[in-house]
DNA sequence: CATAAATGGTTGCGTGCGCAACAAAATAAA
DNA sequence: TTTATTTTGTTGCGCACGCAACCATTTATG
């Protein structure tokens, strides 16, 4: 039995994320001065640094042309440091710089706020549940 | 008071959105024979018919030059029927034809068999939550 | 040791997408 | 009626993205 378009989850999962995404798009560069996908890469370093290429790619979900473009513009921008690995001649290290641990701040401070206003809507006790449910959906969709 | 990055809702919503869009893209031209973008559109001619141009940007999720160009493509693929509106020499009517309309069985009984694939980790109950939350975040996403 | 396979990263290319300018038609205003 | 404004759909353009080919280095294999 197949149930209503705009019933099924996937159809409004991608209606979520298109209107949050939207919204972004516009946000990072009028509070960070960078580009969305470049503001992703940027916190995802201050988040998990040290960080290769390749660990960039899998955190931020692009794939690694992506990650290694955007490596390169916060590098040439002063905000990451890309550093050789010692003892893998192939592998880069990305940390933030001082001066990218600034813009981070306020990212994450754009990040918080928009989490709230997207967010803001559910109670702390709904926002936990979805919390969950979107941990085991991610491990599920991982596995495949 | 700032969060983890992976902690976020934005964050995770995203993530989920990308693993599972992956698969769709490749899941579309394999079940119909057409792009993701033309599929959804179809589909969603398929659950909303008569549309307009206009009604399916805002259903599917996409901005009218993406819409009016899927149209043109599904029409071109003789599986889409675009009228003229009677009585508004702009509009368009946009309904399905016969064969239109069995893609449009095939690409819903693939949409309800990734539906599974992806939130069938969920029992029924918590699919039903998921859902509500999903209309409720939707609604107010809306509204700015 | 030599050579093959695998891994990490970069770059080029085609495509899909959003935006904005545009044409056509309907509606409002004067 | 004429003109201005709004609405509907189409088209052109630039950019970001994904994919795949590629180079360099490391690890596995004979």
């Amino acid at each position: 039995m197949t149930p209503q378009l705009d019933r099924t989850l996937t159809y409004r999962l991608h209606q979520l994320h298109k209107l949050t995404d939207a919204d972004s798009q516009s946000a990072y560069p009028e509070q960070t001065g960078l580009s969305m996908s470049d503001g992703r890469c940027l916190t995802t370093i201050g988040t998990f640094e040290p960080l290769s290429v390749k660990e960039l790619a899998e955190k931020a979900n692009l794939n690694k042309g992506q990650a290694s473009r955007a490596a390169q513009a916060l590098a040439d921008q002063g905000l990451v440091l890309k550093a050789d690995h010692p003892g893998d001649g192939r592998g880069v290290v990305l940390t933030l710089t001082p001066p990218g641990r600034q813009v981070f701040q306020r990212a994450m401070a754009m990040i918080a706020q928009r989490n709230e206003q997207i967010f803001g809507c559910l109670t702390a006790k709904e926002q936990a549940s979805l919390s969950a449910l979107f941990d085991r959906l991610i491990a599920h969709a991982r596995t495949r």
